[in-house]
Parts: C-alpha cells; structure tokens; sequence
DNA sequence: ACCTTTTGTAGCGATTTGCGACTTTATAGT
DNA sequence: ACTATAAAGTCGCAAATCGCTACAAAAGGT
C-alpha cells in the first residue's frame, strides 16, 4: 500500500526517483525498494515524505483516503503551555524551573505537570504531607 | 515522542504493559522497549496501536497534537468503486474481471484502470492498435 | 535499432528487532 | 515498616530488516 501511494504522489509531481532519494536523503536504490514494498522507510523518513508531500502518515500507510495532513501549522510550544498551567494554578515562576529542559518537553509531561499541581493542590486542602506519590518530580 | 504518547494512552486506560503486549500480538517485553524508546514498533504494530486507542499514526509519531484519528469509518471499497468506473466509460462487466482480485484492489489501481479505459477510449477514435503501453493489464 | 534515462533487483555488511530471562522498581496487604 | 506480588526496565543473542553499491531490465526518445 505504501509503495503504491509513494509511486503515486511522486509521479502526480512529475519527479523521479532519483529526485525523490536525494530530497529524502538516501540512495535512489533504496528508495526504490520503497515503492516496490521490498522494503520500509523507517519512521524518520517516512515523516520525511509526508512532510514532502504534506500528506498524513495514515494517508501513506493506507490507514485513510485522505490525504490531507493533519500536521500541525504551529508547532506544540511547550513554554508557552507551561505559562497556561502557571496560571491556572496561580503559580508564579520562582525561577528554579530549568527552561531548556522545558523545550523537550511533550504534551504528555505538560499533563504530568498539571497532575501535580493537582495533587498539590488537594494536598494544601487537607495537610497529609506523607504520601510522597510525587516526590520524584525533580526530574522533570 | 512515540513511547511517551504510548504511555500516556496506555495508562489512561489503565492498562498493564501485558495486557497490552497481548493486545498486539507481541511480547511484554518487546513491548516495554515501545515506552522506552529502544525500540520502534514495526509498521503493523504502529497501526495496531492507532486501532485500538483510535488515534491517528500522526499523532503517535508526534507529527500532530490532535489525538483523533482520521481513519475512514466506512472504509475503501474496491467493488464499489469499480462499478462507477464500469459505468463512466459505459462497461459492462462481461465476467471476465477476477472479482477476487478486485478485493485487494487499491484507490491507486482504480485510477490506473481509469488511465487505461481512457486509453482505450482515444486508441478506438483513432484505431491505431500498435501501440502496446497498457498492454500487460491482465496482471491487474 | 541505438543510446540514454529511469526503474527493478540481487548480494552483502551493518543495524535493528523481537524474544526470553533476569533485575529493578512500584504497589498492596498485613 | 516489612514482605510478597505485580509491574516495568534491561541485557544477550538469534533472526530479520535495512541501506548501500553494483548490475540488469524497461522505458523513452531520436
């Protein structure tokens, strides 16, 4: 399935194989292997090529006919969701956040943030300081 | 990303890492290495893994934050779409088509076989039967 | 028919995967 | 707090897969 939608859209661009290998940058024979399924572009590539031809990757795997990506036109901003969160919880930037480590940061942990805050929270209300459930967030 | 997004949607389903592993057919083990990223889940998997959290492949590979999957509800189907191409170039299915085939049939192969009913609409206006280009068709 | 371009296909070294077994960490019950 | 049990993380290895280069076949153009 996916070789046939690569052959397809490269085709619909007029473009060849050749071209196509050097844009996603490996040997034409390789990518050869692709549109005949011999073999599979790993993960890195295959973004590669639905970011080329801005399809989904369910698109080129088969899963849907459509082909429009579902990309993101703004990329995820973690500090930017890490600043919602402070104000959510009314917390102010003490300063001891590490923000490099902040811009690896996905979704996810933004949840994993807001679970403690929660907890947190909860723990203010009642003062049972014992349960160290979360005493590992150090690491994030 | 992919780990962490697997986790995320593991655990608020509230999931073990063995019932899932069993889910997809693959060992506890194997599957741990998805959440740690040492491993990458081969493409059958990826999509066993969209498939049962309904999650786009996008999302998983972290291309999108939007969770939703945008796989077709009703999905792709080859016979049907071989009637409307029968009836657009004015076919009539002679029962020659290996109906079978037809199954494993692609929306790319649908758009080959409209390239050759095209083809075979120009060839008969100017009945010039020499040239052969679509002329290893049975194999479709 | 001939030459050029494009595509398909081994062969092979190197990388990566999946499994099973073992270790470490977390959870629960007392 | 202590122990037992479950859950998650990690290692070594066999097997599968990948990407490259080189060669073969097909397609296109003159």
């Amino acid at each position: 399935m996916i070789g046939q939608r690569m052959k397809y859209l490269r085709q619909s661009k007029k473009m060849t194989q050749s071209e196509l290998a050097e844009k996603l940058n490996i040997t034409r024979g390789t990518y050869a292997h692709y549109e005949i399924e011999k073999r599979k572009p790993d993960y890195d590539t295959l973004q590669k090529i639905a970011d080329f031809y801005d399809v989904s990757t369910d698109y080129l795997l088969g899963r849907t006919e459509q082909q429009t990506s579902t990309k993101n036109s703004a990329p995820f901003d973690p500090l930017q969701e890490l600043n919602k969160i402070f104000e959510k919880y009314d917390v102010q930037d003490a300063g001891f956040w590490d923000i490099e480590k902040w811009k690896e940061m996905t979704p996810e942990d933004l949840r994993s943030l807001e679970d403690y805050f929660e907890y947190l929270y909860n723990k203010s209300k009642n003062r049972q300081h014992k349960d160290n459930k979360f005493e590992e967030v150090d690491d994030i």
